[in-house]
DNA sequence: GTCTATACAGGGATAGAC
DNA sequence: GTCTATCCCTGTATAGAC
């Protein structure tokens, strides 16, 4: 019944096939509760093979981690130098990390988990270092938009790009949870929230409005 | 239901101190990370007397996440009727939320992994209904804040709100990898950041400032 | 390089003495 | 009600054939 596929390439056996299969696992349930049988299924080979190409389950999970920040911060480079206002400019930059983190949940999912887990050494800076990315891409515009007189002056850059990107990351993290909760506009619909996020934080970050 | 033990018995071998290492150590491990024989030792008593009090492992997780609701949205009721203005009474119950989130970090933690665990059957449910107690107070409070016209009619009340949660919870969750960040001035000190979030948040929807 | 077979530890859960 | 001792299963990781 053992059916030997010929595409051997990247879709069952190799390292390839491995790391994607262990991402989805690793994401959906976490790193104690899957098991390198489980990967080994999914992955269409066997446990030992796994063995031949990572030292142990700690090493493959660090890889997983290590290529989901490498995608993460890849796509982060197309949005950097967009033109317009520094209102428009932020905007972009918002809406299309929104759309990275929804383009890729599993990576997402799985550096949230990071996130979560604090005593584990997993890759707990890995991910410092892909958050602080995003962050410091964000802080770097809003400073830029206050000399320029764009934005209020009197406002801390480091807080307002932290409201985007919580805004962003638990978008996708309460989603399951939003959709038991009725009368949520927004809830299926990125693009709906992402302009309504902006909307909100740059009129109160705009210095002609300010009281 | 079951008779509540005296409570001679609340530091070792009772339900109680069952609950409070389960607890812990699924805040801090999550579920399969964590044995029966860890909360065992934690709790001073023995395998089979776990056994004896829960149904099975499942069992004790459930009765975990419900208590840890239980004691969230008790905290909340608290916060229900502060006097004031909307811009008053919306920045107290964020920042009464803020405190709840860090005085009760075992619960929150436990909560926000829920989140994350899609496919399991857990307590999902259960978590949506803290999460929608805390929203939907919010999103009650800046619908009566439009009608009393203060705050803009065009914006989405159920937004704002999930900002402010969002901004509450994720300041909770990234502190970890914040503390590798320079510069951020908020990051330990929720007071701080609770007034600098809700001036942002709360000028952007102010009637005057609309454009 | 990839498999079958297996070693060994630790998990959840139970039986039965006290 | 609480323990000691145990069962059975599954987990990680390895040895060795092909």
């Amino acid at each position: 019944m053992h059916k030997k596929p010929e595409t051997k390439t990247n879709c069952s056996g190799g390292e390839l096939a491995i790391l994607e299969a262990a991402e989805i696992l690793f994401a959906q349930k976490g790193f104690d509760a899957v098991s390198m049988s489980a990967i080994a299924r999914l992955a269409n080979t066997s446990k030992p093979n796994i063995y031949h190409h990572f030292k142990n389950k700690h090493d493959l999970y660090l890889a997983v981690v290590k290529t989901a920040v490498q995608r993460s911060s890849a796509l982060l480079d197309a949005l950097e130098d967009s033109p317009g206002t520094f209102r428009d400019r932020l905007t972009a930059f918002s809406s299309g990390q929104l759309n990275n983190i929804l383009g890729h949940k599993r990576s997402t999912q799985l550096i949230l988990r990071e996130t979560l887990s604090e005593g584990s050494k997993h890759g707990q800076e890995i991910t410092g270092l892909v958050m602080g990315n995003v962050f410091n891409r964000l802080v770097a515009m809003v400073r830029q938009g206050q000399q320029g007189n764009e934005f209020r002056e009197d406002i801390d850059p480091t807080l307002a790009a932290f409201m985007i990107v919580s805004a962003n990351m638990f978008f996708f993290q309460a989603s399951p949870v939003m959709q038991h909760i009725q009368d949520v506009e927004f809830k299926d619909d990125a693009g709906i929230f992402s302009k309504g996020v902006m909307d909100v934080l740059i009129n109160g970050m705009r210095s002609s409005g300010a009281g």
